[in-house]
DNA sequence: AAAATATATCGTAATATTGCAATATACAAA
DNA sequence: TTTGTATATTGCAATATTACGATATATTTT
């Protein structure tokens, strides 16, 4: 108990779920409208940009990244966060098939 | 510690990170999921449709419900649920702006 | 009214998330 | 090579989430 029964939903169901979790938080939700008004994108401004802790921006940048949703690349001393183009379109995707669908249904409620 | 500190950032993005939370599940994707392909909403459909115990599938009802996700209306003895299209398409702009932002920018990463 | 059916709530155990101080690592500059 | 700067990791306390059995509530049927 307590633990998501993941493997009793389909892969894709998961995969979307991941997706929308990385970003389901203020913080990060934050970080990723930050990185889309930005044309730099040191780690260490998106830090002073947060009113949170080094460590704890640094672990919200590891979901993000984990789960696709920015990558990062190494510029000297710093690194450089960007957002995932892919990630951000399959997610407006997923919201624009429901929304098409919705439309054609005759509502109940 | 172990709050998510929402004071410090903005209600929009609060609000966003609401919404997102509420999706963000793969029993609640299953559901959206669920109610977008078919006409009739019967709570009861949903449970016997969902690998999960009635409480449960009741209480992630009640999460996409208060999220505004969804809307239930009572329907004689059984209660009817029906996606809410404006929270889906908020969330359709929402990624849909972000993307139109990246697309703009000159990629660094 | 009693029984059946549909849904919600309570209580609780297991697990996950959030946030941060302390510390580690990795590179740059002096 | 030492010092400084930038970022990541570890460890841990506080809190939130997930799942479900037991039970409550509300409505319909008999």
């Amino acid at each position: 108990m307590g633990t998501t029964k993941a493997e009793l939903f389909t892969k894709k169901q998961n995969d979307v779920a991941t997706l929308l979790k990385a970003i389901a938080h203020p913080a990060r939700i934050a970080i990723v409208e930050y990185l889309m008004n930005v044309e730099s994108c040191v780690c260490g401004d998106i830090v002073n940009k947060l009113p949170l802790a080094q460590p704890t921006v640094s672990q919200h940048l590891r979901e993000l990244k984990s789960a696709g949703i920015i990558q990062g690349s190494i510029e000297g001393n710093s690194i450089c966060y960007c957002l995932n183009e892919k990630s951000i379109q399959k997610l407006k995707v997923y919201f624009e098939t429901i929304e098409t669908k919705i439309s054609k249904q005759n509502k109940c409620c």
